[in-house]
DNA sequence: CTTTTTAATTGTCAAATGTCAACTAAATCT
DNA sequence: AGATTTAGTTGACATTTGACAATTAAAAAG
């Protein structure tokens, strides 16, 4: 009888099945029978064993960056705005859950401008993360990822700190969060505060990232910035007041892209919008038809070089 | 009624389409049926976009390096024999076109190491032309191609000047093609040739070279080198006499992995056996019961650093 | 303007694939 | 040792996919 090893047992060998089976498959082009016949397990395993080689990043796909930021739409986009790169996703059926789709784009984006010893600012929001959940493990080595918003208390899954580390974790990268709240009580304390060896350090790093990840945005009362109470309701209107459309990296822009200021900006840690544009690749994400007033601001303020969005929005921005 | 554009009119637009589809399919992974709804076309129309963005290089499949020459095998092949890299592709149920295979994986490891303003020498035979032909088309610039073994007539589809051209043209690539014939009449004609500055040249480059691919062949009379006519019978009987078991860039070695000369090489152009031991990547190629022998015998001689072969192959060099 | 040629699209069907619940055997617990 | 838990494997079924011949429409020729 022949006795099957379990895997605990044979951690190599058992490698070499996964790996076999995904060259034979994926390589060699053989069906699924066949490897199974070649290896001597149901095909069924087979299917177990090339999910396995997916999950593990043995066999990954490759697609073409050129292509998919050279549609009509993506130049389109990037000639009227003066981006360096534009990646528009296609339409779907339904929503098909815009975010992470996004995100998946983003992180295909963002892997293909990483370089080793790179320094990546990170912002937070669904999309931020949902890129950050897509990044594939890669060999790049020596990266610092650092948390370019103040931290917060939310009930939503998502927070600067986690997709700073999520992000970190995923890249292998050194993880610099941000050790202070975003939005303090007092013009006086966030002062205090910002002399402190560590914030000094912080900023430091983040004025000497290469790279500079953020989403876009909007004020609606459902929007994230409300639901997770990183903006209060009488805030809002004395932003909206001024003119706000929306808000990057914390802060908030009118229709031109400017950035506007009030009292809460005194209490507020972070950098201003005018700082980051001496980041060079800064890459945004965003899409959806409440965003689109934002993220016309958001590209007039000529804040992103890189920009990834969904085909709907891009059309409503070219109109 | 909806009249349908044909290709021809509409290369961007319809550009875009096949990158949509390939993205909705293999980003997206939403299934063929519902590409074909978004896109507004037959299921059997996305098949024909998901073809054409293969082929196109538009989607690719990325296998694991570290993976693939881990498995136990491979290990065990690098450290009996000294190699930095080895990999070794798993068994089929039939002959499934051993050569093809073997040049698919090898084309992966020469990518793997190929970096931009490298000079690649190029042997021939069957592997190193499937080899070529398996390359993708890749963005490295500067690259140059040699080829390191003489020309000669022959009625295969497979030539040193053949399998340089493929590759150079794959890669983009400067393609130096070796402007002599392997063997000459005479050992005084081959002195003067040698002095053409064409083949100064040449030499030059084969020397300057950080990767050099081959094949390794056998000496049955079916061999690729009686076959081509590269080698006549009687040449043939005179290396067996003195021990040869095989033959690598149109040079002949023993059990030992030493190269053995006889008249012949002094009619033969072409770099010696020690010659290439400066090459820093050294990639061989082969498999197939008929070559066990040869192989040991080129591994034994330290000839290759980096190594691609069968499973069963492998097998029988580690017993 | 009609016919012919050429190229892309589509419908159909067999083959390949993913899913999932049932099953098996090793590991752990009692 | 026997019972229980856990992890991997398998068979059966529904869905998805690839192949190809038939079809359609544009382009070219007459």
């Amino acid at each position: 009888m022949n006795v099957k090893l379990r895997r605990k047992e044979s951690p190599p060998e058992f490698q070499d099945v996964v790996t076999w089976a995904a060259w034979l498959y994926y390589i060699d082009q053989m069906t699924q029978i066949d490897v199974a016949k070649v290896l001597g397990v149901s095909r069924a395993s087979v299917v177990n064993y090339l999910q396995e080689a997916r999950d593990r990043g043995l066999v990954s796909i490759q697609f073409d960056q050129k292509s998919i930021s050279e549609t009509v739409i993506s130049k389109s986009l990037q000639e009227k705005y003066g981006l360096t790169s534009c990646v528009v996703i296609p339409k779907t059926v339904e929503e098909f859950n815009l975010s992470e789709r996004l995100g998946v784009a983003a992180a295909r984006v963002l892997l293909g401008m990483l370089k080793s010893n790179d320094v990546i600012s990170v912002a937070w929001g669904k999309t931020v993360l949902a890129a950050a959940q897509a990044i594939p493990r890669s060999q790049l080595d020596n990266l610092t990822v650092v948390q370019v918003v103040g931290s917060f208390h939310s009930t939503v899954e998502f927070s600067p700190e986690f997709c700073t580390s999520v992000l970190a974790n995923r890249l292998n990268a050194r993880c610099m969060n941000f050790l202070a709240p975003a939005i303090l009580s007092s013009k006086h304390l966030k002062e205090e505060l910002l002399k402190e060896e560590v914030l000094v350090n912080q900023f430091k790093t983040i004025k000497s990232s290469r790279i500079i990840v953020f989403g876009i945005g909007e004020l609606d009362l459902q929007s994230t910035v409300m639901r997770t109470g990183f903006l209060k309701a009488t805030e809002r209107e004395r932003y909206l007041a001024k003119g706000a459309v929306g808000t990057i990296l914390g802060r908030m822009l009118n229709e031109q892209g400017q950035q506007i200021y009030t009292e809460m900006d005194d209490r507020m840690i972070g950098v201003s919008l005018d700082e980051i544009k001496n980041i060079p690749c800064r890459l945004a994400m965003a899409g959806g038809s409440q965003k689109v007033e934002v993220v016309r601001a958001t590209l007039k303020g000529q804040y992103p070089t890189h920009f990834v969005t969904d085909y709907e929005t891009a059309n409503a921005l070219l109109s």
